[in-house]
DNA sequence: GACAGATTTGGACGTCCGTCCTACAAACCA
DNA sequence: TGGTTTGTAGGACGGACGTCCAAATCTGTC
């Protein structure tokens, strides 16, 4: 119970810590400090860094796939659906100024260093890209569902990375716009 | 003169190193090592590893400098130039898909790392963009000459980083195609 | 209230890192 | 040839980190 609360307190403020300072660069001591518990209690919950570092990851699998739960009982079609996920650069366009996207710049780290469980933060894309590409094959697009859902990944990762690096909110609108767009004309194809 | 060379050889390893180990995870061993000197020399030739960072920094400033002047001079007209920029990704992409793009993820890296050289890292961005815009603005697009630049800066970073994610060489060439086709419209426009 | 298990504490440990110093070698000049 | 400058070698230093441990504290049970 107690165990229960602190590991995911822990997990919690490792997660953040994770995402605003990258893995690296976060130490035991500032996720002691956040949490305030005493360093050597780590221990206790987890063996490494790494045991932290996957539970981060798993809790981040399980925000996400609830996210895209909702957006598919919510959406009225899968139209609707993929603007969630379009409009999600816009919802959190606050932190992605400052932090970056949480996947994919976790991912990238994970990748430079090489790391055991770089596996695991890829499935955070992957999931992305299978409910992507599901929607499109709703809209009638089975051929090159997963070209399409991979082309908005992409783009939209672009973006996040942009307004990261110019601290420019305004592009995300102007992006946004342009993928609804293009999200607009492909469900004009399909409708003809 | 001596000097000169054991400095550019450190600067060129340690550059090939951040890029391919991150510049936190790269110590000044592993450097050391990539060029055969010992580890104590690095102080004769720079004070600090930030002062490495921003040597590596300088050089790949230049060599963007000198890369975007070839294809300014080499390029028959704008669209031409502004495909020498698309096709880059065509060019090293078994380097991205290894490491992904070098100026995104050494940028990205250091905006978490909250490090001082972020400002001089983020001017290869600007190179890009401002050397994209005059591009599209000799095409005519003076009005959105800047966004057409950052549009197609996020696309190709975007490509990149899923191309890392996904080791997927196959992914870059359906979206230089689509860009190409992107740019081939904005010419069509231009001309009408 | 005594006991047992669960949880937390603070610090010790070995290692690695960036930094810095001193001694030595090579090259150059008087 | 002797002396100065330039470049290199190797290791010492202080600090930070991940890991680990033994003792202390808490919690629930009989």
């Amino acid at each position: 119970m107690s165990d229960r609360t602190t590991r995911s307190h822990i997990v919690e403020a490792a997660d953040l810590l994770f995402y605003r300072q990258g893995y690296e660069h976060t130490s035991f001591s500032d996720i002691a400090d956040a949490v305030q518990i005493s360093r050597g209690n780590f221990y206790y919950h987890f063996k490494t860094k790494d045991e932290i570092l996957d539970a981060v990851i798993d809790a981040r699998l399980a925000n996400t796939r609830k996210m895209l739960d909702h957006w598919e009982s919510a959406g009225k079609d899968p139209a609707d659906r993929i603007r969630s996920f379009i409009h999600m650069l816009v919802a959190n366009r606050a932190d992605i100024k400052r932090y970056g996207c949480p996947v994919g710049t976790l991912r990238t780290e994970l990748a430079k260093l090489d790391h055991a469980s770089q596996t695991e933060a890829n499935k955070l894309f992957t999931m992305f890209r299978a409910w992507l590409r599901r929607q499109f094959m709703a809209l009638g697009r089975a051929q090159d569902a997963d070209a399409l859902a991979m082309h908005l990944l992409a783009r939209s990762q672009g973006v996040a990375t942009l307004v990261n690096a110019f601290h420019d909110e305004k592009f995300i609108r102007e992006e946004v716009r342009l993928m609804c767009d293009w999200l607009e004309s492909i469900v004009r194809g399909a409708a003809a």
